[in-house]
DNA sequence: TAATAATGTAACAATTGGGTAACATTAAAA
DNA sequence: TTTTAATGTTACCCAATTGTTACATTATTA
């Protein structure tokens, strides 16, 4: 079974430097795609979809700095690592970089065994923090988060209070499960506390009001559960 | 606890133009030593490892060419930066000075303020460029250095002891995941010691003190996480 | 329809957890 | 050693979270 090869994209009108990125890309073990200019890079990343884009700040058609910040609009690349290349006399540029969504830069002449260090150091802290995403619920337009204790909507981050952020949890966990009061009391507040059932309700409610009253739905004289029967 | 300072070697046969510099370098920071001819400049040179070499060119005894070619042999002076000070006369020895391998020039009558502040901006970009990743963490505004235990937010250094170090490094190193306090104990300060949860919370808040108490977020009866919401 | 049961809602009370300062202890520097 | 900085502990206070209750609303059924 071949490990999957991080996909990394370089982007740089000059090709002596395209080429041996190539070279030491390819040698890590890379999957390299390159383009001479920014609109072309545009192009590549938006299907080749790279997990690394190492691109010139200088550059004909369209410059880094423009085509970066296009890059980080397309859905699939918002977390991918954006790292600039530059020469000595291009410092102004470095706060327009990381306001278009820069990761880092590095400043030419560059060398390529401290580069490929440099990158192999990036996807290997990614690795260690890819092991959170098992507490990761996504479900519509919500993503439950365990290891971060949050819940965005779309773009939103909310934060619940712990109980309440449990309770979304457990009924995201088996969506359009119903749960009746005790069976959430027993999960979520223990099976030797003794709360009223009544106390579901309220936080129940609690929760509604912050991700909208649709989509956690009452059965009457059975309980609840989450609903995605309306959602896309 | 003193910050780390950068040593810069001062080498120019005019004793004014030494004076100067060393003030407004020791002023700036850094560890300054001076020489006033280029063989002396080279014997200090080997012993100093200087970072940084501003060297006059026409010198009596050994001309700031010939000087610098033979530092760059010094194995440890292989990365150091040398700048050429030359009078507008000189010109000529651009071409000469570049290739005995000096990184910049600057041409009399010097203006100590502009100097200085190219001075700290070619420190700030060696740090931010350092060869050393693996212990470094660079995450919005702030770069985290296992390798000096120092943290630079922006362009400003804080020294953090060594507990709130480690308990910021160890947070910052998976971004927005909760630690609860046992965790942080386990992890930070070992899991055969016995300190009290509670000292989490007060080295939380000593680090929120030095860095601003947005970043680090309490989620109430789970723990403590390094978050990134709301920065860009 | 009215009567009844179930749930929603708001206001309030109780509790827990965390912030903070002050102090105590330990380690490091001078 | 003395002095200073770092670390750990404790106690008090505040605020968010959580739980409870009373009442309003909605659904269900006779």
């Amino acid at each position: 079974m071949g490990k999957k090869k991080h996909k990394v994209l370089v982007v740089d009108d000059e090709q002596d430097i395209v080429e041996i990125l190539r070279y030491n890309l390819e040698k890590e073990g890379y999957e390299v795609k390159t383009a001479n200019d920014g609109k072309k890079g545009l192009e590549i990343a938006k299907k080749f979809l790279p997990e690394l884009v190492l691109m010139d700040i200088m550059m004909p058609v369209m410059d880094g700095v423009e085509s970066c910040r296009q890059i980080r609009d397309i859905p699939e690349m918002k977390s991918a690592y954006i790292i600039f290349l530059t020469a000595r006399a291009e410092e102004y540029s470095e706060v327009a970089a990381f306001d278009v969504g820069a990761d880092d830069y590095i400043i030419k002449p560059i060398k390529p065994r401290a580069l490929m260090s440099r990158i192999n150091a990036h996807f290997r802290r990614e690795l260690k923090n890819k092991e959170n995403e098992e507490d990761i619920i996504k479900i519509g337009k919500f993503i439950i988060d365990r290891s971060s204790y949050t819940l965005h909507i779309e773009d939103l981050q909310v934060n619940l209070p712990k109980k309440e952020f449990e309770l979304l949890y457990f009924l995201a966990e088996s969506p359009n499960k119903v749960y009746g009061r005790d069976e959430l009391l027993a999960s979520i507040w223990g099976s030797d506390v003794y709360v009223l059932a009544r106390t579901v309700d309220v936080h129940i409610r609690r929760v509604r009001e912050k991700i909208g009253s649709q989509y956690i739905k009452t059965v009457k004289g059975v309980g609840y559960k989450f609903d995605m029967a309306d959602q896309v």
